[in-house]
RNA sequence: GCAGAGGUACCCGAGUUGGUCAAAGGGGCCGGACUUAAGCUCCGGUGCAUAGUGCUUCGCAGGUUCAAAUCCUGCCCUCUGCACCA
């Protein structure tokens, strides 16, 4: 068969296509499968980490078909976002053109590598028929009371001219444009998030999520137990609330520290001595953005404030500072310093000649008095307290305790502190979806009412590079709108939302995305979505932000009983990096650009070597899909993708790994043309085939099921044709068998190449489109076990003569024309069957071994008593190194021994093949002492192991 | 500093309920068959030793065991995330 890629993968494209074979529906009666992947932002062309991406889903997609399950494998754009905006006002266009020509480029890219898709469900974010149920969720949402507007210091990003959520600023720096942000204290609208903080903390438990994905939420949301103590102001009314969660160490406070922006530290030094000196302070901390503050902070630093708080369990004044590695926006921006038990307040004290107290010891019966030379900040029992009643208390006793008389006594309470701030949702931007709010002047901030929805993105605006800020701002027939409620004049809100939104619920609206009376139908999603998304794949840099704002918002809808579920995801995959090579110094630690290559490092010039590093536009080593496919078409590409590495590990790309994996499609398609053209012509052979596919197929189904696509495709691509490869070598040529083969064959190509395995199936005459085939169960069969070991024991016997035979023509004068095989005299494979025997029965080889074997009959001989022992201790207790053969025999093994194979039969009725394999042109096969015992191999002789002679 | 994942032969990468593990598979390399030749395809080899059960090897050092890539302890290194979060 000739390979033409090209046009047998848009052939079938085609045909997939035309039938409609991927359109999915609700059918109860049938268990789905919903298969899905990290919604794409499209970006103009699809690149290798999105072949990576759907490759992986694709595979699975279509697995699952053939298992029989109803497959929901959609596809749709993330399209709301700067991108498009930036590129609109570059070529003085409008996003939503820039969006739709973006997309139709990449769907098409998708659709040339033959994805699955049940493209009925596509759907685009910036669409209105989208976008307006988001304003309708946003109602909802409002509703439910979890939308709140606030003045708040938000994070401000000067380049992209909007806010960015908590969770959008990595290093103090925009997640997507790394220009660093200020603060800014705005009015914003939030979500609030933190309603759900303990649910989205507690029911990480309970999913299948990656551990580092768990780990990176549980940080994020950062909870921590405490307790929240109030310090009263010696000679005033101010309090200062401080959280800690080491309220066992209460007795050890020696100082409180407050961070200069706290709003006590001006009322406290007012006027005073101290005033000047925590200006200072404050203007310095102010000035650095937050990343310098950090990085600087190595040195501590603090000024003291002139006054006094006091401890409320010991009623004891200690001094009040501002410091500067406080943070204000943790907790309430004001610690109670345990310099005994923390290693920053340590520092503090050292520097500022403050008093170390020591409140806890490291065990029952230390010395109380002992001199600190680190703080000791672990658990331990509580010692010099100030009250009775506290001393030998140890850890969540002794915060109990405390904590119970701060209440008791009105001065505290136990809590619970989060990191996890509301999500704040509003962006200052164009291209997103409008938040359907109207300021009026009476009646203040009133909802748009569900029937005037959508609020519409008006498409009658210009965009031009020099442009600043939002465009609807000064679009008059979007902003002037009378109020809903009493009619007057009024102001839209002019900020949209945050396109994470947009990502939050979209796995829903997928399972009836043509819903045109509500966002979804709660019966599909309750269908569709019953155990979450049975397999999310993506990247791993939504850790945070997606996968977090996903599970909220399900949560909330599920709270407004608008579907059942409340994860969305079940499984989650995260696929591992694409890598390439690239030039790298060693000495600087530094990646260049491929520019680079051959030449000497730019800053050390040493000579560059290579490394492989993150596919990347900056270093150039990216590989274009399209290029790759048009040269080896996309079943080359798909193949090398999934055989190169399973789905979670990185890989590196390699243009001859590539170019192996388009020889591996011919060893395939001539695999393929050999079984087509074989007659019938049954042999003994076939039978061990047919175990074969059973057997791999199993472990196929195994692998696949659990998402190991480099092993599954590794039996499918790989092991089926080197076991079709050894069936011809063993003269197998029967066409029934033949067909066999190829019908349970074929189907397991079809997950990584779909389009060969297509074009196959048609070729064979398969039932309709292989795309909608659903397999049979492989089944075994009981015999399979001893005719894949009878199988295995010759190509031992082969092996283990090849070993022999590179040795044996060192020795030999010559040259090597034959070979002797001599198999286990008969009183061996006796033993060996009376040693299996017993071990079924728990014989106690160690005490009873030797003593039984020497009242066997065979004993009597005494010329071969000390074989016969050997032998007897070779199978039962074996070596130091080596356990004896009936512990390490597989079970076809035992079989083989317990069935009373004859070895002697087996490989002189394969003599000519041996002699091939041996390259030799004599082999004579006889049981030791019926013939010459050449060169002494007689004792060699084991049962499996026959003693092996060249000559 | 805290947390998560890792360190396996030239490279990538399986294997971690201890024994069937000198360790799958792929790439690369070497050799052979086929071929006019290249390509494709097929076969074999790829730690050392050796007419077979031997030696050394799975980051380093110890330990448990009849037996360790696999279990335990300590250490070193790499990657990822968080970070003076009280």
């Amino acid at each position: 068969m000739d390979y033409d890629a090209q046009e047998i993968e848009t052939r079938w494209q085609k045909a997939w296509s035309d039938s409609k074979a991927f359109e999915a529906e609700v059918d109860s009666t049938k268990e789905k499968f919903y298969c899905l992947e990290m919604f794409p932002y499209p970006s103009g062309h699809m690149h290798m980490g999105h072949v990576r991406n759907y490759s992986i889903g694709d595979a699975m997609a279509r697995f699952q078909r053939m298992m029989g399950r109803n497959v929901l494998y959609p596809m749709g754009y993330d399209s709301f976002g700067m991108p498009a905006e930036n590129a609109a006002k570059k070529e003085g266009g409008h996003p939503h053109n820039v969006t739709h020509r973006n997309i139709s480029s990449i769907r098409a890219d998708q659709e040339r590598m033959g994805y699955s898709y049940d493209w009925r469900r596509f759907l685009a974010t910036s669409d209105v028929d989208y976008y307006r149920w988001n304003q309708e969720m946003f109602l909802t949402l409002n509703e439910s009371g979890l939308v709140e507007r606030r003045t708040a210091p938000v994070n401000w990003c000067t380049d992209c001219d909007t806010v960015l959520a908590n969770e959008q600023v990595k290093n103090n720096r925009c997640w997507r444009c790394g220009l660093e942000v200020v603060q800014r204290d705005m009015s914003q609208w939030f979500l609030r998030m933190t309603d759900y903080s303990d649910e989205l903390l507690d029911e990480l438990e309970n999913i299948s999520f990656p551990e580092n994905v768990k780990a990176m939420q549980r940080n994020w949301i950062g909870r921590s137990h405490g307790a929240h103590i109030d310090f009263k102001i010696d000679g005033s009314e101010s309090v200062v609330g401080a959280f800690t969660t080491r309220p066992d160490t209460i007795f050890g406070v020696t100082f409180i520290t407050l961070s200069p922006e706290h709003e006590l530290c001006e009322e406290l030094c007012a006027g005073t001595e101290w005033e000047d000196g925590w200006r200072e302070l404050l203007d310095e901390c102010t000035r650095m953005s937050e990343f310098e503050r950090i990085n600087m902070l190595k040195e501590k630093k603090g000024v003291f404030l002139g006054r006094y708080a006091v401890n409320p369990l010991s009623g004891e004044r200690v001094p009040v500072y501002a410091g500067n590695f406080v943070v204000a926006s943790y907790g309430t921006g004001a610690v109670m310093a345990v310099p005994g038990h923390d290693q920053r307040d340590f520092d503090f004290a050292k520097r500022y000649g403050l008093e170390i107290r020591r409140v806890l010891v490291e065990s029952e019966g230390d010395d109380p008095e002992a001199e600190l030379s680190v703080a000791f900040d672990g658990y331990g029992p509580m010692v010099n307290s100030a009250r009775d009643g506290f001393d030998g208390l140890t850890g969540d006793s002794a915060k109990g305790a405390v904590i119970s008389v701060l209440e008791d006594e009105g001065t505290g309470h136990g809590t619970v502190q989060y990191r996890l701030k509301d999500w704040l949702l509003s962006r200052q931007r164009f291209w997103g979806t409008p938040i359907p709010m109207i300021h009026c002047q009476k009646c203040g901030i009133v909802p748009v009412p569900s029937e005037d929805l959508p609020v519409e993105l008006p498409l009658d605006v210009k965009f031009t590079e020099d442009q600043k800020g939002n465009p609807l701002e000064s679009h008059d027939s979007f902003v002037n709108v009378p109020c809903p409620t009493c009619g007057e004049m009024s102001k839209r809100e002019t900020d949209t939302m945050d396109t994470f939104y947009d990502s939050s619920w979209y796995f829903m609206r997928f399972c009836d995305a043509n819903n045109d009376e509500s966002p979804f139908n709660r019966e599909a999603v309750d269908y569709w979505m019953d155990g979450g998304v049975d397999l999310y794949i993506g990247g791993i840099e939504h850790a945070v932000m997606h996968l977090l704002y996903a599970r909220f918002f399900t949560k909330a809808t599920r709270d407004h009983s608008m579907n059942e579920v409340g994860e969305p995801f079940g499984r989650l995959v995260c696929q591992g990096m694409l890598n390439a090579p690239a030039p790298f110094c060693s000495d600087c630690n530094t990646e260049y650009h491929i520019d680079h290559f051959g030449g000497d490092c730019p800053s050390c010039g040493l000579t560059l070597s290579s490394r492989s590093a993150k596919m990347s536009k900056s270093l150039g080593n990216t590989v274009s899909p399209e290029e790759m496919i048009a040269k080896y078409g996309a079943d080359t590409v798909r193949l090398f993708i999934l055989f190169g590495a399973n789905p979670e590990a990185g890989m590196d790309w390699s243009d001859s790994a590539l170019e192996g994996n388009h020889r591996q499609m011919f060893a395939i398609i001539e695999a393929f043309d050999s079984a087509q053209s074989m007659q019938e012509n049954p042999s003994e052979i076939d039978e061990w085939l047919r175990a074969r596919i059973r057997v791999n197929q199993d472990s196929w189904r195994d692998a696949m099921a659990n998402v190991s696509l480099r092993e599954g495709v590794m039996i499918s691509h790989f092991e089926m044709i080197s076991d079709w490869n050894w069936y011809r070598r063993r003269g197998g040529s029967d066409g029934n068998t033949a067909s066999d083969f190829l019908r349970a064959w074929v189907p397991m190509l079809a997950p990584a190449t779909p389009h060969i395995a297509e074009e196959f199936w048609s070729q064979m005459g398969g039932d309709g489109l292989l795309a909608m085939h659903v397999m049979e169960e492989s089944g075994t069969a009981s015999e399979d076990i001893q005719v894949l070991a009878r199988e295995r024991y010759l190509r031992n016997v082969i092996s283990s003569a090849r070993n022999l035979r590179s040795m044996a023509e060192k020795h030999s004068h010559g040259g090597i024309n034959s070979v002797v095989i001599q198999t286990a005299a008969k009183w061996k494979s006796d033993l060996a069957r009376e040693s299996l025997r017993l071990d079924l029965e728990g014989f106690d080889f160690k005490a009873n071994g030797q003593s039984h074997v020497q009242s066997l009959p065979i004993f009597e001989n005494e010329t071969l008593r000390g074989e016969i022992f050997q032998t007897w201790m070779a199978l039962t207790v074996g070596s130091k190194k080596k356990r004896g053969r009936i512990h390490t025999w597989p079970e076809g093994d035992i079989s083989l021994i317990n069935s009373g194979l004859n070895e002697a039969e087996v490989l002189s009725s394969n003599a000519q093949f041996l002699a091939d394999a041996l390259d030799v042109e004599l082999v004579s096969v006889y049981p030791v002492g019926e013939g010459e015992d050449v060169a002494g191999k007689a004792r060699v002789a084991f049962p499996l192991e026959p003693g092996i002679a060249f000559q």
